[in-house]
RNA sequence: GCCGGAGUGGCGAAAUUGGUAGACGCGCUGGAUUCAAAAUCCAGUUCUGGCAACAGAGUGUCGGUUCGAGUCCGACCUCCGGCACCA
């Protein structure tokens, strides 16, 4: 025997070694050839390389050398969202600056990508962090300042009062500050924003036309601009017996529900709404000052999600609002169900047909009266569906959208009201008061206010060697950073000392890849890759980022740097990677995880797991669950590791082969040897045909059945991996088809020359149709089998649909829906003749027993239904 | 709480448009090879009954539509993602 066994850290380093000498991964624009721009979402550089990472851009790398395959001129670009938080808490663990920790973590995970064999254009990497990215960012916002596109207003912050700063979610736990334990408060302060709910209509429109994505971001979006059409009228302030508030207050409410007007028998404002302080009666002031204060401290979330107390959560103003529709008043409630950032701040509540309604009118003794006739055995519950209108005088007989129709315009006529789009998006806040982002450019003068930077002073630069205590960003505490003079007037002057959103800079990284050092934002090469064909992403991101840009790329375009409308044509929500967890509760009550790779799992003979010890000390462990990979729950699996285990490819195979891209992938170490073993069988076989040869060229004409059946095979193959790659995401089912194939290979001992030639054309096959997942192995072999030029180039292989036609097939007969017989029959044969062949089955005989056949049931070349009395 | 997704053998999963439930892989069982083991190869493997042929049950729960339901409809349960300052 003189073959080799497989090597793959060998085979990995030549192969790279080639690709990095030949710079192969580099494209220009060539308006020549189809262009293929496949995005993956740039990574946030933590530190080292995650299994999130791995699968993600195994992914996007499989779909790109697919498509390369194919003949196109495929963009893959691949950078790093450097900015955020995690820099910031890193430098005060490290006493270092984020600056320094992120550029060294870049450097790092680059090696690590490159080591996994993505096969990017890192000539057109971008790492936001840096001044010749964001500057582009801070030029594009001060031109959307003087479009008055950006504006600044009071907005809320989590306020630690102890550490005297701003905090993010996520740094408060259960309502307290995670450094200092304080209880965060809620305080308002000028931020900027950016006006995204310009583009609501439009947003919410051109989903409908992205026919490339996932139907549950689609509707996420839409539910999330959340357009609604409706009413927007004032009542007037009164008192109990509908005398006007001395003032002549009016409080306006929007509605979409004008119709069930009769039905309001109350009305309730956020607490926050302005007019809550002039409208409260003195009795009920204590009480109302109570509910605001204790409104003010939750977040939004908060409020919505405690369920149970929900109802409980109101409180009656003293004042009522005079309703037009029945001419009396109505107590004036405050509830927190009601937010002021959603259409007025006020509503018109009907329990009747409003389940929320429904529940606070119940707890609070609100009278309740339908105005929608429902179904007849309908009862403690609001009715919200269509239905003739009742109690409700002129309207009483009207469906629904009649009686819509015929409220609104009422009162438009009576000059109170009118129709009003309502959008549930609001606008984007993109202030943040950290330091490691990119400054907003923004100069305050006593005289002339906020002024944009002028495009000639612009970076603002972030300085980077800081020293970062973690508290206060350092140019917040630097004075001398702060001090500027006015652009307008010459005068004495402070910069804003916010820093940008980070979904900013992740808004717009995929337009520069597409041209790379341009002395603009962007330039015209941006129109060649534009639109992505392929953006490969977590699912997490299916609201807010792909939200923000697909805004940010319609701003570009408003601009006239981009000519179409949206960013991306097709988008692929990969799911996340989970594991085995493992935990002991200690002697004082706090638990400890165990890595899946320290923990021995015990089965019993079936192979079900009995229970788990320690690898270290033998004694048992608690198994607690498959989970996201994750360092609090210590389940992760480090991919470099792997590689170094098993090679780049292996990792590759098993990250793809799994499960579905869409869905979880769960981490199995026998998965991942399952992967190598089938690597190292695909190595030995390809090797041992190689040295058989040489074979001669095919000749279709004289084929045995069995050689006519490996080709079939083969070509049924081809066929089913090109639509799992490229339509239906589904790399497993791809990769099972193919073990399958070479399975069936491996069993083929045929070794005639057309029996050889078969052979040669399947293993070429199947090396090419591997080729995208697992590019080394292949690339070996397709040298190894003959064939020169780099593999990435060959052509993907050709479906002979003459290969695949069958000249029998499997007809399935059932008896009143059960199997009962499987017919071997020729293809297309009629519904008569396959029914005689089933009657002539003892089988189905027996189950036809004497019944009289009612009816048979015949879809051609599967499937026969006889249906008996 | 609201919006979205998922639930199928011992395990990861497959079944693409309502038509054979369990492809492929893992694990397990038996065998070959070996002094022995690892590796490799071969066979078996949803559950129950049966030597077998075969029969019955079976896709989170309950109900419905259909000749036929994992797939469609209604109600529910559990888990996961997002909820605007994590990215």
């Amino acid at each position: 025997m003189t073959q080799q066994n497989y090597n793959p850290a060998e085979i990995e380093s030549r192969v790279q070694q080639q690709w990095r000498r030949d710079d192969v991964f580099a494209v220009t624009e060539d308006p020549s050839r189809e262009k293929f721009y496949c995005l993956s979402m740039l990574p946030y550089p933590s530190g080292a390389l995650h299994m999130g990472h791995v699968r993600n851009y195994t992914i996007g790398d499989v779909i790109s050398r697919y498509h390369r395959m194919l003949g196109k001129n495929v963009l893959q670009p691949m950078g790093w969202d450097a900015f955020g938080l995690p820099a910031e808490n890193a430098a005060i663990k490290n006493k270092t600056a984020p600056a320094s920790w992120t550029y060294q973590n870049i450097e790092h995970m680059r090696s690590q990508l490159d080591r996994m064999g993505f096969g990017y254009d890192w000539s057109r990497e971008v790492t936001t962090c840096k001044p010749d990215y964001y500057r582009w960012e801070q030029l594009m916002f001060t031109r959307l300042m003087k479009k008055g596109m950006a504006y600044r207003k009071d907005a809320e912050v989590n306020w630690d009062p102890v550490d005297q700063t701003v905090l993010a979610n996520e740094q408060v736990v259960d309502g307290r500050g995670w450094r200092s334990g304080a209880v965060v408060e809620r305080k308002s302060i000028p931020q900027w924003f950016l006006k995204i709910t310009d583009y609501a209509e439009e947003l919410l429109r051109e989903l409908d036309a992205l026919e490339g994505w996932p139907d549950a971001v689609k509707i996420m979006q839409r539910n999330w601009i959340g357009r609604s059409e409706g009413c927007e009228f004032e009542m007037k302030v009164c008192d109990e017996h509908g005398a006007p508030h001395p003032d002549g207050l009016g409080v306006r409410v929007f509605t979409t529900r004008p119709d069930t007007s009769f039905g309001m028998t109350y009305a309730v404002l956020a607490p926050e709404h302005e007019l809550v302080a002039r409208i409260t009666a003195a009795e009920q002031a204590a009480a109302v000052a109570a509910f605001v204060d204790q409104a003010a401290s939750a977040s939004e979330e908060d409020r919505m999600a405690e369920g149970g107390a929900l109802e409980k959560r109101g409180v009656f103003t003293g004042a009522y609002l005079f309703n037009p529709f029945t001419e009396k008043p109505v107590p004036l409630y405050l509830a927190d169900y009601v937010l002021m950032g959603y259409g007025t701040g006020a509503i018109m509540a009907v329990p009747g047909q409003d389940q929320r309604d429904w529940d606070f009118a119940r707890v609070h003794d609100l009278p309740i009266v339908r105005t929608v006739q429902p179904p007849e055995s309908w009862e403690g519950e609001a009715w919200v569906e269509d239905g003739p209108a009742i109690n409700s005088d002129w309207l009483d007989g009207m469906e629904v959208a009649q009686a819509k129709e015929a409220a609104t315009a009422w009162l438009e006529k009576q000059g109170m009201g009118e129709r009003k789009v309502n959008f549930r998006l609001r606008d984007w806040g993109v202030s943040r008061q950290r330091y490691w982002g990119c400054p907003i450019p923004v100069i305050y003068c006593p005289d002339c206010g906020a002024v944009p930077v002028p495009e000639d002073q612009l970076p603002v630069l972030l300085p980077e060697d800081v020293e970062f205590m973690g508290v206060r960003s350092p140019i917040k505490a630097d004075p001398d950073w702060r001090k500027t003079t006015c652009p307008g007037c010459g005068g004495a002057a402070e910069r804003e000392t916010d820093t940008f959103d980070t979904f900013m800079e992740s808004s717009w990284y995929m337009h520069r890849y597409a041209c790379p050092g341009a002395d603009a934002m962007v330039d015209d090469r941006v129109n060649y890759w534009f639109p992505i064909d392929q953006y490969v992403g977590g699912i997490e991101h299916a609201i807010l980022h792909l939200m923000y840009f697909r805004f940010y790329h319609k701003v570009m375009r408003d601009e006239g740097l981009v000519h179409c409308d949206e960013p991306a044509t097709r988008l692929l929500c990969q799911g996340m990677v989970v594991a085995d967890t493992y935990y002991r509760e200690e002697a004082d009550g706090s638990v400890h995880w165990f890595n899946p790779a320290d923990v021995d799992v015990d089965r019993d003979e079936k192979g079900k797991p009995l229970g788990a010890t320690l690898h270290e000390d033998g004694q048992p462990v608690m198994v607690g669950g498959v989970e996201k990979m994750s360092k609090s729950k210590n389940n992760g699996v480090d991919p470099q590791s792997m590689v170094d285990r098993y090679g780049a490819d292996t990792v590759r195979l098993f990250s793809v082969s799994d499960s579905p891209a869409n869905q979880s992938l769960e981490w199995s170490d026998s998965g991942v040897e399952g992967a190598f073993r089938y690597l190292k069988r695909l190595w030995s076989q390809v090797m041992k045909h190689v040295e058989a040869g040489p074979y001669d060229r095919l000749d279709t004409g004289a084929l045995t059945g069995q050689q006519k059946d490996i080709r079939r095979m083969l070509h049924d193959t081809i066929a089913k991996v090109g639509d799992d790659i490229a339509r239906r995401y589904t790399f497993n089912t791809a990769i099972a088809a193919i073990m399958e194939l070479t399975n069936h290979l491996s069993r083929f001992n045929d070794d005639s020359p057309e029996g050889g030639a078969v052979r040669d054309e399947a293993w070429k096959g199947i090396v090419r149709l591997l080729a995208p997942i697992t590019p080394h192995i292949c690339d070996e072999l397709w040298h190894r089998l003959g064939e020169s030029g780099p593999l990435m180039d060959a052509a993907w292989p050709e479906v002979d649909e003459s290969a695949r036609q069958r000249s029998s097939v499997q007809v399935v007969v059932q008896v009143n829906g059960k199997v009962r017989a499987r017919l071997e029959m020729p293809a297309g044969s009629d519904k008569d003749a396959v029914k005689a062949a089933a009657l002539a089955e003892a089988n189905v005989q027996r189950h036809l027993a004497d019944g009289a056949i009612r009816k048979v049931i015949h879809i051609p070349d599967r499937l026969l239904n006889i249906v008996v009395a």
